[in-house]
RNA sequence: CGCGGGGUGGAGCAGUUCGGUAGCUCGUUGGGCUCAUAACCCAAAGGUCAGGGGUUCAAAUCCCUUCCCCGCAA
């Protein structure tokens, strides 16, 4: 793809982000500086880690900004002097104030994944799968004062598998929306977009995931359970209580069975996995991760832990 | 030095509190049974108990230490 380089600043922090990134730097724009969350303890031994995008950037030596607030006048300036024709924001981790966005010559733009209006907000991948959509897809647009409700530059839209989980499709997403990013820019170039208002009706949202959504309603239907199990992957993960021991699920299939017992009754195990009854039939569990452990198949968890419980909670 | 769980035949686990014969559910291999089916029966192989050091007559188990895995928290 032909594209003439622009004066770009990055601003993102996430694997998301990262994808767009390097994909700015090979199309050959001219990144003048990456906006990053600040470097603090994460995971196991809270050792300092760089994010993603932070990664990316080191390598291709651009000055890379951490700063705690954008709220700050010496941060505005900075931005002003790095005479960028562009702002890119791709999953930065904070609201960007207007004094910024005001900035850039070409403006302020920013790639979310969800087909905008719907799922404005954290968490827009997760929210498609649990809520069993079919379609979801990849927008840009110009950004606003409140959050993503911008005027819409393009859309891209993809299919989601109905073995899908969010990982997987955080995966395809972040792919697909920097190609749009991309395609984006050289539109606003030529000319040939036109920013279109959301349509206040249709605007719904995907708030922040909780750990509160992670246990398994048994009274839901075996496909509302099936979502849950897909969308809240890598976290917080769908989980149920397996004779006392909590128990993520990662995997679970929907069967034809009718079955007369409570919800959450254990219908069968064995080879196959777990059956367990909900309200309109049963599902298999066939994935799970006891505390402690890695990892496994169902059948292989049965092994070294015969169930003793008769139901899951 | 953030908090906690874990490492035991190929897989999943018990045994560690209170040191004393390496155990369970599977898998694998061989045999049997059957019209047939690894469904069932019989038998066998397979282990540096994560690594190193220490205590002891004796360590999977107690003490010190290194490495690796997992969860929480951020």
């Amino acid at each position: 793809m032909k594209v003439s380089t622009m004066k770009i600043i990055f601003m993102g922090t996430p694997e998301f982000a990262a994808e767009s990134l390097e994909k700015l730097y090979s199309v050959g724009h001219d990144i003048v500086g990456v906006f990053t969350q600040p470097d603090r303890p994460r995971n196991r031994g809270m050792k300092t880690t760089f994010s993603p995008v932070k990664q990316i950037a080191l390598m291709n030596n651009t000055p890379i900004y951490q700063p705690i607030s954008l709220k700050d006048d010496e941060i505005v300036s900075v931005v002003k002097r790095l005479q960028c024709d562009l702002i890119v924001v791709v999953a930065y981790g904070k609201k960007i104030p207007s004094d910024i966005l005001n900035i850039p010559s070409l403006g302020c733009i920013n790639i979310h994944a969800s087909i905008l209006p719907n799922y404005r907000g954290a968490s827009p991948i997760q929210h498609a799968i649990i809520n069993g959509d079919t379609e979801t897809g990849v927008t840009s647009q110009y950004m606003s004062e409140e959050i993503d409700a911008g005027e819409i530059l393009l859309i891209k839209k993809t299919p989601i598998g109905d073995d899908e989980t969010s990982t997987d499709l955080f995966s395809r997403l972040s792919t697909l929306g920097a190609e749009l990013l991309i395609e984006t820019i050289s539109a606003i170039e030529a000319k040939t977009v036109i920013p279109t208002l959301q349509n206040d009706d249709d605007v719904t949202y995907a708030p922040l995931l909780t750990k509160d959504m992670s246990p398994i309603d048994w009274s839901k239907t075996a496909h509302e359970i099936r979502c849950m199990v897909r969308g809240l992957q890598p976290w917080p993960t769908a989980t149920t209580i397996i004779d006392e021991k909590t128990v993520k699920t990662f995997s679970v299939d929907v069967t034809n069975n009718m079955t007369s017992l409570l919800p959450g009754s254990i219908v069968s195990h064995g080879e196959h996995g777990i059956e367990v009854a909900c309200s309109d039939g049963s599902i298999i569990i066939k994935e799970l991760q006891a505390p402690g452990g890695k990892r496994m198949s169902a059948a292989d968890f049965l092994k070294g832990n015969p169930l003793s419980t008769k139901h899951l909670y």
